[in-house]
This record gives C-alpha cells, structure tokens and sequence, in this order.
DNA sequence: AGGGTTATTATGTGCAGACATAAAAATCCC
DNA sequence: GGGATTTTTATGTCTGCACATAATAACCCT
C-alpha cells in the first residue's frame, strides 16, 4: 500500500499535476487577488505542500522564484510574507544597433566617424573611474537606417583593458558589435535622458534644437573598466521596456 | 562504509563546499573567460556533479540560472550550449515618485491639477486597447521636490477596471501611490523618449523650447486594461537602469 | 523583573533515486 | 536510398529524507 513511488502529486488537490511553475502560478494568482493580504504572512511550506500534494522542495521552488520577483519576503523562522508594495521592475533588452535596425525592416549600414587614441576628458575619466594616465581608443560611429542616419554612438575604451581592439578592424565589424563578442562585462551602469541635439544635429540629420534620446553605458569586467558610449538617437526614437 | 549521509559534497573537487550557488558563480567565470567557448556544448549535468563532487540536482539548479539569465542554452538531449551573443538586459527599477524624490534629499508634495471623468482621445483608446463608449477618470498632478517642480503625470484610469478610484481621496494619496497599492498589474508597456517641454513648460518651470524626458506607461491586469500615464520629468532629470 | 540560555520552528540546501519528455542518433524495412 | 520506427541520451522534475542556519519564542535563574 502506497509503496508505489514517482506518481505525482494531486492527492489533497481534485487537479491536475501543477508542478512548481503551476504552483508559483496559483501563488501569484492569491497574491494579486488579494486572497493573501498585502504584508500577511502565508501558510508554511509544509502546509502548503500537504495542500498541493507535493513535496516541501516543490513548494520551495515555487517560492524561492516568486521571492527573487520581489512579490514574497522571506525570512528563517519568521516565514514569508507579502511584500505590501512590491518595487516592480522594467526589463529593457539592450539593442544590438545592427539587429534593433533590421528588427525595423530596414537595412543596416554605419560610418565609422573617428577613430584614434587620445587621452580621456575629465567627465570621462571620472565615469569610468579612470586612473591618471590612462590610454584610450575614442571611436564615434554612425548608425543609418535605409540610409537615414539613425544614432550617434560616441565611444571611449580602455586599451588596458581591451588591448585586442586597437588591432581590429573596426570598418567590417562596428565598434559596438566587436565589444559584444570580444569584451564581456561583469558590471555596469546606463543612465536615459533627454537633450538638444546641439552638435549632433549635423551627423541625425536633424535641427539643433530638436530634442533627442541620450543613452550613457559604462562597463567594467570585475572592476577593470572597459567602455563608455553615449549614445544620441534620433528625433523619433524612442526606447521600449517590458514589465 | 560510505553510509554517511549529508555530508556536503567535496570529494573530486579540493576545495570548499561551494554549494549551487558557487557552482554557477564558477561556471559564469567560465564562461566569461571563455574557458568554455562562445557556442560550445559544455560537459553534462552527470560530469560536471562528478567534477564537482555533488548531485546532478545541485549543478540543474545552477545551470537552469545561468540559462534564464540568458548565458546558457539548454535543449533536452542536445545538451546546454554558450550562448554566443547574449543579449543582456538592463533593468529600471519603476521609481514610487514620493520615494525617488525623497530619496534624492529632498522633501517630497504634489499638486492634483485636473480631475475629471471624461472621454479618452484616440491615442488613449488606442494605447490601452478600449472598447467604445469606455468611461476613464483623468487626473493630472504635478509632483515637486523641495517645492521645485519635478514631474507632471497626465494619467487616465478606466474605471471599468478599477472603480474603487472614482471614490478615493486623491489629495491625500496622490494617484501613482493609490494605483500602486489599489490596482496590481499582471502585463505592461513602458516607452521612454525624448520631446520638447512644449505646452508643459508652465508647470516644469522651463521654457517650451527645452528637452524633457517623457516616459508613457500602459497596464493591464490579466487582459483588463487598468491605466494610461505619461510623464513629463524636469530637463535635468535622467533615468538610471541597472546592468 | 530582567537578562541570558535553550528549545522550537521555518526556510535553505543537500543527496540519491526515479520517472517524464524531447530530440538526436541509430536501426529497420520496403 | 528513403522514410518510418526504435533506441539512446540529456535535461526537467518530483519524492523523501536529512542536516544547516537563522531567528523567534520559551524558559530558567538570580
């Protein structure tokens, strides 16, 4: 009697299997629908498996995932709560010039504008939090779509960090996809703001005074610093999150 | 013999107990320093709890981490490959306006300029999927650090959805906080874009011809269409996400 | 009553073993 | 040779069980 092992649950539960995924489902449905108060403590994990008709780790899992959401808090002995106002989060998948182009039904092409090795400006420096000293390769690319010029990237790297790219052909492969293969980060921080095209309005084919997208990305693998580009997009572009 | 349980792993391995949590901290170095290439297949979960001197559940976890974070690949038989080009993901934080201003030092009020029940404009209808005939309260607040302008938040909430709001007392919690606390979403939109201060000036204290960062925001709850906001921010004021 | 020690409890993590599932590889049959 | 079928293999998941860890709750002693 009962020897029988691996057939899963639905015992206690009139259902069907679940598993972790359907049970963190069935979790974030109570929570939202308020069926667990905002900041109330939920049942223990021993009672909710006896209540799915799983195993303690099945309901761990569920969640452990529902915590790392920041939906759950979770304390030793204390047990898990709701968390009263959850800090959503917007996911932005950084675009790849080349691939968010092409995603648009357009055809990708750049120029490279410049490219040479200068000392850092200060804001730079500062940014990266660069040593004195340091030797830099400064490339800024233009990015078109069907011809139309589509982004302004301005970019400093540090050759200590990324000597390879002073040897690379930075015409064939841009400066943005030859990091992405060729330097990857641990760190980093992006900042989005909005400016006057001032100075860029020559290279986005647009008015000094229109107003455009700045997107700011440091990087830096285990605190060796490695890049920062500013990037200015054109009038109509904007950046599109996922919730 | 050997009828010792739970004794933590370190057997083949010299060293520590790790745990999965380090198993997958060592299999990212791994990957970040290419001791496992861009697109190879990497040892299965078999060899590599035998490397590690643990159970194959212990490596599935950390493997199945590094793949949600998008390093690893896995396919049932195929087995788990490096992702070649990952595309990463920078992350925002969704600001509670009263907390990312008081968290900035400064002291944090807003002023609830219009409400009224009236009948969404196209773009809204459009944006938030409405059907005819729907009926939304709009309501347009400014919010001020140290009395200094700092946002405007022109938002339209269908009261279909969310009815208990054409009741609330929007003086005292302003319409972001109550919608946050009241209104839980399953799905979402986020835009974020650069545009000219425009017919906003006035309440931003900038001149019309100055560049603002304008982020619009749709939610939904389970298909059910919950509110519209657009956010206009003070020129100096830029988003941070996390990388 | 107060303060320090001990028990209790919920989560965190680990193990071995089993079965499920998907997909590639090998095989068979016409 | 080519298409359908079977085998093999790697991952996905679950079950029981055990111990570790942290933090609250209970206790005890002065």
């Amino acid at each position: 009697m009962n020897s029988d092992t691996a057939q899963p649950q639905a015992e206690a539960a009139g259902g069907p299997p679940l598993g972790w995924q359907g049970i963190r489902d069935v979790m974030m449905d109570r929570i939202r629908t308020r069926h667990y108060a905002p900041g109330a403590l939920i049942p223990n994990e021993t009672d909710l498996a006896a209540e799915f008709g799983c195993a303690r780790a099945t309901v761990n899992r569920a969640l452990q995932e529902l915590a790392a959401a920041g939906f759950l808090e979770r304390r030793r002995k204390a047990g898990t709560r709701v968390v009263a106002e959850p800090r959503r989060k917007a996911t932005l998948e950084i675009p790849l010039i080349r691939a968010a182009i092409e995603d648009l039904g357009a055809a990708y092409s750049f120029r490279l504008l410049t490219r040479e090795v200068a000392p850092p400006p200060p804001e730079v420096r500062a940014a990266l939090r660069l040593e004195d000293g340091a030797r830099l390769l400064h490339v800024v690319t233009l990015h078109l779509a069907d011809a139309v010029p589509h982004m302004v990237e301005d970019r400093w790297v540090v050759l200590a960090t990324v000597p390879a790219i002073e040897a690379a052909d930075l015409t064939r492969d841009n400066p943005n996809e030859w990091l992405v293969r060729n330097a990857p980060y641990s760190e980093g921080t992006m900042r989005c703001r909005a400016a006057l095209a001032g100075a860029m309005a020559g290279h986005l084919g647009c008015t000094a005074r229109d107003a455009v997208l700045v997107v700011e990305r440091a990087t830096w693998l285990d605190g060796a610093p490695i890049t920062l580009a500013r990037q200015h997009y054109a009038p109509a572009y904007g950046l599109t999150l996922a919730l």
